[in-house]
DNA sequence: TCAATCCGTATC
DNA sequence: ATACGGATTGAC
């Protein structure tokens, strides 16, 4: 069993006698409470074995907490393997993959007490073989050390870091075998419903994929058993939802489940309303949330391992969700933050599929509007396909995006008191209220208080006294700092010389107050932190938004304007790039084909033109070129470890380095904190991690000071 | 010679 | 972590 103890050298199966009377219920997967060193603990029984290989006495097993299988085997392989990949230990990710006990959602939902029996942990199982088909690229044993034939760890994009050339994945996952994309494909009628569950036929409209090469393709290989990886970079103003709910539709039709994880509570509402179309009615999926209250949450996961839904969506954390027998699991818009686990170890939600895609042999979709370097990974070791559509399609399906120069003629009507709104934008918002049609306003983040940067090179202004950022309190006021609240009234950029400053970033408040003086016969909402808006309705209307906060416009919007777009692109992190394209096709995408975008932003830079263009995978393309120069994830594997100076380094003094690994530090983290990187070449990454975890749990043995934080490819690498 | 204490180590 | 054991040290 594994025992819920957070200690890393204690990161490992132990075993326990199980007395007559709990025979019966002590199956593998149940919540379990034992004396581990003389305390009570809780823990998961992995398996049932005759033998046990531990020499000394064996304790026997105090009680079995419920009798519901609530880890079952493969997800007990799957946390195994994410806590190796990111150094942390299995009992932190079984937290996060199975939600606390709730006795009385157990008997509510009761009726069908367990599982049926063709559902996989009959004695002998367990942990060990619930491998089924991740044994064709080579180990899969247990997951213990399953190195793939390429000397990388299990990470499938790893797979393609050799080379592409040996062990790819062989037969049905062959990437070419989903590609031709002629052939209208009957997928949704073939095959027979599975044993479990309901059984569900729908008819699946396949004339959204059709768009895309390839997409029916891949509809036919989900329906076929087989197990497409597509990159799937969606059409302006797709209705994803509706596209995944068919892919799951598909799925379903050949016998399979699926698993979607989404970022945030609105694309959840969104893909939920598309299944219950697309599946014809409640009760065929769940939606699992952290929103949800325990009970609920527990009883929908209850719901999907005892396999009375084949169906599940959520957010991150459901990409551990008990789904038997998968057949597809997706990932939308995988470049959006909130897939980033924030407890330990923290994994992200679309590595997670990766290995569960893998481990389960099973189709995957990651999608989005945009393309992170991750996912053009992943093309470009062949170890995905592409599903994009082609260019003359993305035009016919794209509204028109212009750019606005920064400082281009400014709007000159007497109304608009913004002096941020150069007059091409102004005019595409006149025209489309003037066609009926609501105007979308992205501005960057919210507040009255901008911060300052020098109005010629853009260099954040900062305090010459305290390094604190410069605020302007007003347009008359000499900018002071926001630190140490000094005067810098004959402030001058450090870089250029220029004394003039501009308000860096507006907030979406005095945006829309400066918008409804613009167009004052016009409703304005504004959607952002407090009080995010789903929904707008299709007529005239200014929506302003912070980005991810926008709501959908009934028939798409008339004009999309983006504005402080450089503010996005001057942050300083390797994502920033990326991170604003993902941002703007995320609000371009909600105009209708007919509408106008606007960005106010350099035309020559790269990430505007893939706006213009719409084409993120030529952005993706030269990001992960970047990353590869910069040698950077995903291209590379990279540990950051923070604490005081002397826990990191002493971790370090103590860890047995893979090979070629490069440490880089120290740069000081705050709060008395030091962050040092270590990096290595992505063969070495399952070595690097655990040997970060080796070390940890030496340290943690002989109880040695502070603890230092381990985080494998974290997202805020600078 | 015994007992209180200190490390070191395993925790089924 | 925490409980246990074997070694260590100090006092009778």
């Amino acid at each position: 069993m594994c025992v819920d103890v957070p200690l890393p050298h204690l990161d490992r199966p132990f075993d326990y006698l199980v007395p007559a009377a709990l025979d019966a219920t002590a199956r593998p997967g149940v919540r379990v409470k034992v004396r581990f060193a003389g305390k009570p603990v809780d823990g998961f029984l992995l398996e049932r074995v005759a033998e046990s290989g531990h020499g000394g006495k064996l304790a026997f097993l105090d009680k079995v907490v419920s009798p519901e299988p609530v880890l079952r085997p493969e997800i007990a392989v799957l946390a195994r393997e994410i806590a190796d990949r990111y150094a942390g230990t299995m009992s932190d990710v079984l937290r996060l993959a199975i939600p606390p006990r709730h006795a009385g959602a157990e008997s509510t939902a009761a009726s069908a007490k367990a599982p049926p029996a063709g559902a996989g942990n009959a004695g002998g199982g367990g942990a060990e073989d619930a491998e089924p088909t991740g044994g064709e690229d080579a180990g899969g044993a247990g997951g213990e050390d399953a190195e793939p034939a390429g000397g990388s760890d299990a990470d499938p994009a790893d797979v393609a870091g050799v080379g592409g050339s040996d062990a790819e994945p062989a037969g049905d996952a062959d990437p070419g075998s989903a590609e031709p994309p002629g052939a209208a494909a009957t997928a949704a009628t073939a095959a027979t419903a599975g044993p479990a569950g309901p059984v569900v036929r729908p008819v699946v409209d396949q004339a959204g994929w059709r768009r895309y090469t390839a997409g029916s393709a891949l509809l036919r290989a989900l329906g076929d058993g087989r197990r497409p990886h597509a990159v799937w970079t969606a059409l302006p103003g797709e209705d994803w939802p509706a596209r995944l709910a068919e892919a799951a539709a598909t799925a379903l039709a050949g016998g399979r489940g699926t698993l979607i994880v989404v970022a945030d509570a609105r694309d959840l509402d969104r893909l939920d309303a598309a299944m219950t179309a697309a599946l014809g009615g409640p009760g065929t999926h769940v939606a699992l949330s952290a929103a949800l209250g325990p009970a609920e949450r527990y009883r929908r996961f209850l719901a999907a391992a005892r396999g009375r839904v084949r169906v599940v969506i959520g957010t991150r954390a459901a990409c551990f969700a008990p789904v038997t027998d998968l057949g597809l699991v997706a990932i939308w818009d995988d470049g959006d933050d909130l897939h980033a686990e924030p407890r330990a170890p923290y994994p992200h939600a679309r590595q997670v599929l990766l290995a569960r895609a893998e481990q389960a042999g099973c189709g995957i979709i990651v999608g989005g509007f945009a393309r992170t370097a991750e996912a053009q990974q992943l093309i470009e070791a062949g170890w995905a396909i592409e599903v994009t559509a082609d260019r003359g399609v993305v035009r016919r399906h794209m509204p028109q995006v212009v750019t606005v120069g920064e400082d281009d003629q400014m709007a000159r009507d007497p109304g608009a008191v913004s002096a941020r709104l150069p007059s091409a934008a102004w005019r595409a918002a006149r025209d489309a209220l003037l066609r009926n049609t609501p105007v979308l306003i992205q501005v960057p983040r919210r507040g009255y208080i901008p911060s300052v940067a020098c109005a010629e090179c853009y260099t954040a202004s900062r305090c010459p006294h305290c390094s604190g950022p410069l605020a302007l309190p007003s347009a008359t006021a000499p900018p002071s700092c926001r630190w140490c609240g000094r005067v810098a009234a004959a402030y001058s950029c450090p870089e250029c010389g220029s004394r003039r400053l501009r308000a860096s970033v507006v907030g979406a408040r005095r945006t829309a107050e400066e918008l409804a003086r613009a167009f004052p016969d016009t409703p304005v909402r504004t959607s952002g932190r407090d009080g995010v808006l789903d929904r707008v309705p299709g007529d005239a209307s200014i929506v302003v938004s912070t980005p991810g906060a926008e709501p959908v416009a009934d028939g798409g919007y008339g004009a999309v304007l983006l504005l402080d777009s450089w503010a996005l692109l001057t942050r300083a992190d390797l994502r920033g790039t990326e991170e604003a394209l993902r941002r703007w096709l995320t609000a371009a995408s909600l105009a209708r084909h007919t509408g106008q975008v606007v960005v106010v932003a350099d035309a020559s830079l790269a990430v505007v033109q893939a706006l213009v263009r719409f084409d993120p995978g030529w952005l993706a393309a030269r990001e992960l070129a970047d990353r590869r120069d910069l040698g950077f994830p995903p291209v590379v594997r990279m540990a950051s470890l923070t604490g005081t100076p002397a826990a990191v380094a002493d971790l370090l003094a103590v860890a047995k380095l893979p090979p070629g690994a490069e440490v880089l530090g120290p740069v000081p983290a705050g709060d008395g904190q030091e962050r040092m990187l270590v990096r290595t070449g992505r063969a070495g990454g399952r070595a690097l991690a655990v040997a970060l975890r080796t070390a940890a749990g030496l340290r943690s043995a002989r109880k040695a000071g502070d603890t230092v934080r381990i985080q494998v490819d974290p997202l805020d690498l600078v």
